[in-house]
RNA sequence: GCGAGGGUAGCCAAGCGGUCAACGGCGGCGGACUCAAGAUCCGCUCGUGUAGACGUUCGUGGGUUCGAUUCCCUCCCCUCGCACCA
């Protein structure tokens, strides 16, 4: 055989003008409530790379096995369009971002096509057509009306160059600089939209518990970004500047509390930076919120501890962060770490208010905190009538006792600041008049469309005049339109709805279809959206299931994050120059091996290095199978055609002990890798099908087959493999002689379960094993005769016997039963290595299966050492022979 | 620091209470086929062993159990996420 590969262009070429003709992955609209399963769209950058193909095979692949097995499936794809890579790209190629986009997403789409990924294109959606964004806008006026948006002064990355806002993810390094022009970016305070995704923190949080189909990192990395935290919220009195609210998880640590701090940015700062020189100095030179060392200037000012009554320094300190708590601290040196450190530079009294708690009947001690703090908790001391309570009880009962302290809960999370200072985007519709202040555009004046792209520096709509002039939907005075537009996660919070009705031309959505087909089954993606994109989609999920009637409050039932795609165990990136290109895989190889390859490396979560080698083997297996199928196809296609009697040229031997081998081995093959594929473990599945290709190569090399027996594992292997390697799969299983696309045809059913098929191979390759240590350890050069035995039929009866009995005394149970204790001292052998194993004995298969599958097997056993192999019953053999047979595990005897 | 996930034979990597000296792949060794190479196929790949055995292994040290690679605890190391979060 050759190693040459085969011609896969043609083959895939082929079958995908016939599915193309066929519209073989339409999904119509009437059908009830199809297996729904999406990989995210993609960016459109220009081509695929080694990390889409993965996520769309692992998708298109679990598509066609839902397909085959049965069900109705939704698989479509679409486009994430919106971005400023559009943008930077039009600048550099003299073109503009609409255009530029349109052409990558042409090449892209072409390129899946190539790759065989089977998606009902008319479903296709790209988010920055107007049919597209109008929705985006439309609800963003149902969030107004729901209170779901704000327009507030918010702190943002602004490039100074560029003249655009940035994201965090664009500035880069400690120096933060500008990701395109290594400017250093400054922060500029801007009018904002908000979308309030904080008023569902509690539900996004509580329901990650019931979201049991994600991964547990994806769950955990939620709740952490939620960050949600119980404590208290207390006054201080400052002289002269009224109460001042601080958070506290540890109100019990209140009586330790020797100092206050507040942020620079704190209305009290700046109220004090005004007078004081010192406090001006700090905020305005000193404060560095990013360094790792807490600085702090002392003011003039004391707070009282609403707790003891103590006046305390108040300080201005840049570890006081205004967007955490209320931007104000108490500050518990002897018990907070942070609060410690400053407490030592400043030379702050550091009094222990918690003692660990002691041992029972032993008062508690407070703990030296000179050096340290003690932050765990314990019970109180120093701290008046609440020493001697538990942590836990002293935060209850201050919060309940001290006149300004309630219970609070903090968030990490923040609304979602939604502005984006760009062209290439959704335009937030809105319009500013100078006598009604910011006016939504009303419903029928939907959308407002784009205008041209102007190359200009700063932001194209900014400078679009004839666009941004426009008169106030309210008063019909003249007024100008808001040119930010949307962040383009808002175009991804709510696309998978879009698919359901794509063409809709009256909402963003059919209702009604949408309740039927969603959720999302399965969703496949990268980790890096395991917050934004994924929290985004759930809230809007959310918010439309309370305001729009969409009967499911979670839009992705399962969650799979796949791993990377490596080359020696590094990140490809064109950066490394580490890339491997899906084109020129699938030139040289195929789209098939290129799937195969990747489907069969590794768990689909797992990362995986690519390999060279890899391909090519798997490039060859194709190769070999396609061989197979035609030797065995080809001369009865002739014979067909010719008119003549069929007849299995050269496949016509029995049905023998060695077809029904190889017929239980298709069985375990298609028993294993159904549970396999439902898992999504298509490595696993995999394996099993390369597997049995290779037991059927054997079995043609072997002897003549019986042609109904091959023919049914070719079957099973051609469409086993046919959701991972789609094109070569339809080719072979035309060539095998079927009508219609392997796409639909029946996923290959067995009759047997995994524990039974384990257990059969489990006797078989132990056999085989133990005849090879024999003629190792005993020597035997040229073995002429193998006999297997297996064991008498009472020993069967004894192991469940034993399974069954609790009695203590095992043996004398057996004995019980004429048929066991006839046996004699064998019998009381057999039982004492029972009694032994007690615990540890199970079922084996009965005797008339165990003499089946070593009887089907012993074809291997003759091949390997060339000997006459006999499979027996035990009453044929003499009674010395029978003292190593049990069941699970025949005798052997071996003659050179 | 907090949280999550990991550490398995030369390498990659399954297993997650007994079927485990531990699936599979790569690499290495030997054999069949071939003039030869490649491909394919068959074995071996912790140690000892002239009949299927025994001994020592699954990051470290303990524990639970008749029995632990699998469960619990301690410590060490790796990866990821969050982090001067009150």
């Amino acid at each position: 055989m050759s190693d040459a590969g085969y011609d896969h262009a043609a083959v895939e070429r082929r079958w995908q003008e016939a599915w193309d003709d066929a519209d073989a992955y339409r999904t119509p609209d009437d059908v009830e409530d199809p297996t729904y399963v999406l990989g995210m769209y993609p960016y459109p950058s220009g081509k695929l790379h080694m990390g889409h193909v993965r996520n769309y095979t692992i998708t298109d692949a679990y598509a066609r096995y839902r397909r085959m097995q049965g069900d109705d499936v939704l698989h479509p794809m679409g486009w994430d369009a919106f971005g400023l890579p559009a943008e930077n790209a039009a600048k550099e190629r003299d073109t503009n971002p609409r255009d530029w986009t349109f052409d990558c997403i042409e090449t892209m789409r072409d390129q899946m096509t190539a790759m065989g990924f089977g998606y009902d294109w008319d479903r296709e959606v790209t988010t920055c057509t107007p049919e597209y964004y109008q929705w985006n806008q439309w609800l963003f006026r149902r969030f107004h009306e729901e209170d779901l948006v704000e327009r507030r002064d918010a702190e943002v990355n602004w490039c100074p160059h560029c003249e655009t806002v940035l994201a965090d993810e664009q500035v880069e390094g400690e120096a933060e600089l500008c990701w395109r022009c290594d400017t250093p970016v400054e922060t500029r305070e801007l009018e904002q939209w908000f979308l309030k995704i904080t008023e569902y923190a509690d539900e996004l949080l509580e329901d990650i518990d019931d979201l049991e189909g994600w991964p547990n990192s994806v769950r955990q990395m939620q709740r952490n970004w939620i960050g949600r935290q119980y404590g208290s919220e207390v006054d201080f009195e400052i002289e002269g500047h009224g109460p001042v609210t601080a958070f506290t998880t540890r109100i019990d640590t209140i009586y330790g509390a020797t100092f206050f701090a507040l942020a620079p940015d704190h209305p009290i700062s700046e109220e004090l930076a005004e007078e004081d020189e010192e406090v001006r100095h700090f905020i305005e030179h000193e404060a560095d919120p990013d360094g790792d060392e807490p600085n702090g200037v002392e003011t003039d000012l004391t707070a009282t501890n609403p707790a003891t009554g103590e006046e305390i320094p108040v300080y201005v300190a840049d570890f006081v962060l205004s967007d955490v708590g209320t931007g104000a601290l108490m500050a518990v040196p002897g018990h907070d770490e942070r609060d410690h450190a400053f407490a030592e530079k400043m030379g702050e009294e550091i009094v222990p208010v918690v003692a660990p708690e002691p041992e029972d009947g032993e008062d508690p001690e407070a703990p030296d905190v000179d050096d340290a703090a003690f932050t765990e908790d314990g019970v109180l001391v120093n701290s008046g009538d609440y020493s001697g309570l538990d942590s836990e009880t002293a935060r209850e009962r201050l919060t309940e006792d001290l006149e300004s302290a309630e219970h609070a809960t903090q968030y990490q999370l923040r609304d979602w600041g939604i502005s984006r200072q760009r062209y290439w985007g959704t335009p937030i519709p809105v319009v500013h008049c100078d006598d009604c202040g910011p006016v939504l555009v009303p419903d029928e004046d939907l959308p407002v469309e784009l205008p041209e792209f102007i190359n200009t520096t700063g932001n194209p709509l900014d400078a679009a005049e004839d666009w941004k002039e426009t008169t106030c939907p309210d008063c019909g005075g003249p007024a100008e339109r808001e040119t930010d537009t949307m962040d383009t996660f808002v175009d991804s919070s709510w696309y998978f709805l879009r698919y359901v009705s794509p063409g809709l031309e009256d909402a963003p959505f059919d209702l009604e279809r949408a309740n039927d087909w969603m959720p999302v089954d399965q969703y496949v993606g990268g980790i890096e959206h395991a917050v934004m994109h994924l929290l985004y989609s759930r809230f809007f999920t959310k918010v439309l299931a309370d305001h729009e009637g969409l009967e499911h409050r979670e839009p992705f039932t399962n969650l799979l994050a796949q791993g990377m795609v490596q080359l020696e165990g590094e990140k490809m990136s064109k950066s490394k120059g580490n890339v491997v290109s899906p084109q020129r895989i699938v030139e040289e190889y195929g789209a098939d091996t290129a799937r195969l390859f990747m489907m069969q490396a590794a768990q689909p979560e797992r990362d995986f290095d690519w390999s060279e080698e890899g391909v090519r083997s798997t490039n060859a297996f194709l190769a070999r199978l396609k061989e197979m199928v035609e030797e065995y196809a080809a001369p009865r296609a002739a014979e067909d055609a010719s008119g003549e009697e069929p007849r299995a040229n050269g496949y016509d031997g029995g049905k023998d002990a060695v077809a029904s081998y190889v017929d239980a081995e298709i069985d375990a093959t298609i028993a294993i890798a159904d549970a396999e594929y439902d898992d999504l473990t298509f490595n696993k599945a995999l394996r099993e099908t390369q597997d049995l290709t290779r037991t059927l190569r054997q079995y043609a090399e072997y002897t003549e087959p019986h042609a109904e027996t091959y023919e049914r594992g070719l079957s099973a292997v051609v469409r086993l493999l046919a959701p991972v390697a789609p094109h070569l799969a339809e080719e072979l299983y035309d060539e095998l002689g079927n009508d219609g696309f392997v796409v639909d045809a029946p996923w290959p059913t067995a009759e047997v379960d995994r524990d039974y098929v384990e257990k059969r191979r489990r006797l078989v390759e132990n056999t085989r094993e133990d005849v090879r240590d024999i003629v190792e350890v005993a020597g035997i050069e040229d073995p002429e005769r193998i006999d297997v035995v297996v064991a008498p039929e009472w020993k069967y009866d004894a192991l469940e016997i034993a399974i069954e009995s609790d009695a203590d005394n095992l043996i004398g149970e057996l004995m019980g039963h004429d048929h066991i204790r006839q046996q004699g001292d064998a019998a009381a052998d057999y039982g004492q290595d029972l009694q032994a194993e007690r615990e540890a004995l199970e079922r084996t298969l009965g005797p008339d299966e165990e003499y089946a599958a070593l009887e089907s097997a012993a074809w291997l056993l003759e091949r390997e050492f060339d000997a006459d192999v006999r499979v027996v019953y035990a009453e044929e053999v003499d009674e010395s022979v029978l003292k190593n047979a049990e069941p699970g595990r025949p005798a052997i005897e071996i003659e050179d």
